[in-house]
DNA sequence: CTGAAAGCGCTAACAA
DNA sequence: TTGTTAGCGCTTTCAG
């Protein structure tokens, strides 16, 4: 005839002697209760060490569960569609528990995003997760909704200058500080090397800039940076120009391209015969760069793990909404270091290219953790 | 007077013209039911594309639920401290889902461990999580294990004689590999090098070892290992030993630690004023490497992300467990690259020492995702 | 102010 | 072979 141990919320009421749902208004600070008795309860729980079950609150508000938009570039080659890998497969297990997710990709990075970022205000999510693109028009939009309890996390791009929540990505000026060394340590004393950005208009590209070349000569005694040229994501200009500097500038010993275009880079450095004599650093990772670390092209990638970034701005995201866990403000990754020994172990590599798909995200999904 | 739509399961029940006891058993493969109606079933669960609510299964079975038993070394400094932080983290998550966790601890790697295992298996788990400390022994038992159904998944050390369902690790000899093609480039061609190993008995030191010996040559034309010697994880003995070997090979230009124990290098480096000068590869990364990197003694280690080696066994575990999501055979991390540069962003470096405390974990936690 | 009870979607034990 | 039902822990609503 023994009274089976109740669990949670009704073990606390067995203790207090009072009903679930007093305990329920004393843990959730609602009112409709007595001072004495929400404290007494909340001892209770203390002491007990009580947990709220999740898996139950989040079957008990099915409809009334949390609402998350999110908003990144769409382009499905390089970085943003391993980004999406992340954030998909992470909502995914988060959907378990109750998280609604919301999406809105945009075409390009920073194209339309402000009216995609108004589009999820208006549809009453709680959390937005986006790649800042423009910071400019951004700020004042994140600012209005983290005015109005909705959180904002950037992920990979940051805007600064607003009130967001929390910034999950890899500092741009710290990649350029890795390259930097990674060159510096490659190369021997008094080398000459270059940079190949996208443009420098843009802060990411320039903050990447600048740290390499605040840390190259570091590491590399009497070294110098011999020039800085702009690509603007085009495969000709990128082609162009790098062929014309390396003709121009003679003994250059290391290239260092802070842009995902990097491939016309080891097309020039190729067409002058300097491919492996020139040290290559790179940015970012796809499949196409593979046979270029097995020649010896590209000495190293510094890798900025985008799928690490989506995964973990989501979860940052869904845990603050379904535990009221604080956000943490700042997550920054280290960049990872791509070379030929391990360059089989990344994702983009190993996995076969597979198409971005929103609607259906489960089907043909391989498990992945990486 | 309009009903209400009903989901998941009920939905189909309803399509179907049955209960929902016999949608259970369709899904569940479980036999009571014709297989006609099974197909039928089947066929509309796909039709909708039914998506079981893991909140509503895990609360539902909350008594039958799954349970985990984890064995790994207590070790607080250096990297097992890590590894338990990701098991804890991630288990914490998924003890909301229903999965209760068992922890075994063993005072250090393979001592003990087959005793800890039988507990475990006598306790009633669904699954182990272990570091393989000593495969020889435990292979039998991870094999019994796996035939009774119980699915083992090793992490950081393998016992790859066995049956084990899973391996979640960085391979050694790959990152042997990678210490060797970074000292290769560090290297002007023709660079004489050593390697400091724990001792050679030990499969994963020598697995290290030869992933180094084999690639070094390859990016250091002419390049070749002048010596080998072994620390056997004593202080004084790798002091004494890399001091002797200093001393002997004149212009010994790199050495390569490939355990965890490189503070004595360093010290040896330095009495022989050779910090700085001999280029240091180590491996792992605690606190008290810090001053060796920004001094530049340690000119890079390697780093196996033990944080995230216990965050995905216990995911896939789990995974497994309650979805019955199929087990990922290999997960094989790329290991990292710690220079000056990105030092910090390394959470052995950025969080201060925290006590393991297997009782509470919950109490004085700092939210963490690296 | 507090208690009682319904229901979220699923599992498992028992009835038919 | 199939249907029915009692929870799992929590939220919410309606009575007292």
């Amino acid at each position: 005839m023994e009274k089976k141990e109740r669990r949670g919320i009704h073990r606390i009421a067995e203790l207090a002697s009072v009903s679930i749902g007093t305990v329920d208004r004393a843990l959730h600070g609602r009112n409709g209760i007595r001072e004495a008795t929400r404290q007494r309860i909340l001892r209770i729980a203390r002491q007990i060490g009580y947990t709220p079950n999740l898996a139950a609150r989040a079957l008990s508000a099915v409809k009334a569960g949390a609402r998350v938009g999110v908003c990144l570039p769409r382009e499905i080659h390089f970085f943003y569609d391993q980004l999406w890998s992340g954030v998909l497969d992470e909502a995914r297990r988060m959907a378990q528990l109750g998280v609604q997710f919301e999406y809105r990709p945009v075409r390009a990075l920073g194209e339309d995003d402000t009216r995609a970022f108004r589009q999820l205000l208006k549809s009453e999510v709680n959390g937005i997760v986006i790649a800042a693109g423009n910071p400019g028009g951004l700020s004042p939009l994140i600012d209005a909704a983290e005015e109005k309890g909705v959180r904002v996390v950037c992920v990979s791009t940051d805007a600064p200058e607003s009130h967001r929540s929390s910034i999950v990505c890899v500092e741009p000026w710290r990649n350029g500080c890795l390259a930097g060394e990674l060159m510096g340590k490659f190369l021997p004393p008094k080398s000459k090397v270059a940079v190949v950005a996208g443009m420098l208009a843009a802060t990411d590209h320039r903050k990447k800039t600048d740290g390499f070349s605040d840390s190259f000569p570091r590491y590399c005694p009497g070294g110098n940076i011999a020039g800085i040229i702009e690509g603007h994501e085009d495969e000709d200009e990128s082609f162009q120009k790098t062929f014309e500097l390396l003709g121009r500038v003679p003994n250059l010993a290391g290239l260092y391209v802070n842009t995902v275009n990097c491939l016309p880079v080891c097309r020039a450095l190729g067409a002058r015969g300097l491919a492996g004599k020139v040290r290559l650093i790179t940015t970012d990772l796809f499949a196409e760069m593979a046979p270029y670390f097995q020649r010896g092209t590209i000495s190293a990638s510094i890798y900025q793990q985008p799928y690490r970034q989506g995964q973990i701005a989501v979860r940052l995201m869904a845990d603050h909404l379904t535990s009221k866990a604080s956000l943490t403000p700042t997550v920054h990754l280290s960049p990872g270091v791509v070379m030929s020994s391990n360059l089989q172990l990344f994702r983009e590599i190993r996995l076969a290219p597979v198409k971005l798909n929103l609607r259906n995200h489960r089907s043909n999904h391989v498990p992945s953790h990486e």
